[in-house]
DNA sequence: GTCCTGTATGAGTGCGTGCGCATACGGTAG
DNA sequence: CTACCGTATGCGCACGCACTCATACAGGAC
């Protein structure tokens, strides 16, 4: 048992590292949204929207509430945006080096 | 600027996200590590690994050493071992939630 | 009941990707 | 030089994935 974890690791990342899902989830960062705030502030089609939000609720880092006709999603679990920032942190550092890199050859 | 730093972060975060590439970092969580070293650790075929390590180390995400006929490759930013701990704190979380959620409906 | 709004889903498409096989490249040893 | 070892790469394949369009479903307003 836990003989390879990264096979569950993976769909937690695999559901993060998105361009539209990262979007949502900037999104999210403000706090829960519904699909229809969504969908136009990201500028996708409503149906996609509504994909990636089922397929990160399903992955179990995003939670659902329904509010009449309005279904409500929020970010379950601080980590991802932690994630997030880890990665944005990564990409400064590396973009940082890349000046050195072509400056000195 | 800083439109879209989405497309960005996902280019970082793609480059973990994956059960082959999450086995290569778990082994390179101890240190450097030649080729020859980490295809037979993951059962991988020589070309796959040579090709997941290629793509990491251009995505930023690993060093390249060469001494003699081997390459070493390491990780370069501990952000990247953060983050799949993090994930992996997500997937603990989640199925604690899972087993509450099979037992009271 | 009908109409409308908000969300989810089925079908189809094109692109991206992980993989294996064979082979080429680069460096070392003899 | 040749032979060999470690690594990278071209090619092909199968699968996955993000997306769009059209449509179905659920709930509220009337």
């Amino acid at each position: 048992m836990t003989a390879t974890p990264q096979s569950l690791h993976a769909d937690i990342l695999k559901a993060i590292a998105q361009e539209t899902r990262l979007s949502i989830l900037e999104l999210l960062r403000d706090g829960e949204r519904c699909v229809c705030e969504i969908f136009p502030a990201i500028k996708q089609e409503q149906s996609n929207v509504s994909r990636h939000l089922n397929m990160m609720q399903k992955a179990g880092i995003l939670t659902r509430r329904k509010d009449g006709l309005r279904i409500f999603y929020a970010v379950k679990h601080p980590e991802v945006l932690a994630i997030i920032d880890l990665a944005a942190a990564i990409m400064k550092s590396e973009a940082g080096h890349r000046h050195d890199l072509l400056r000195t050859g």
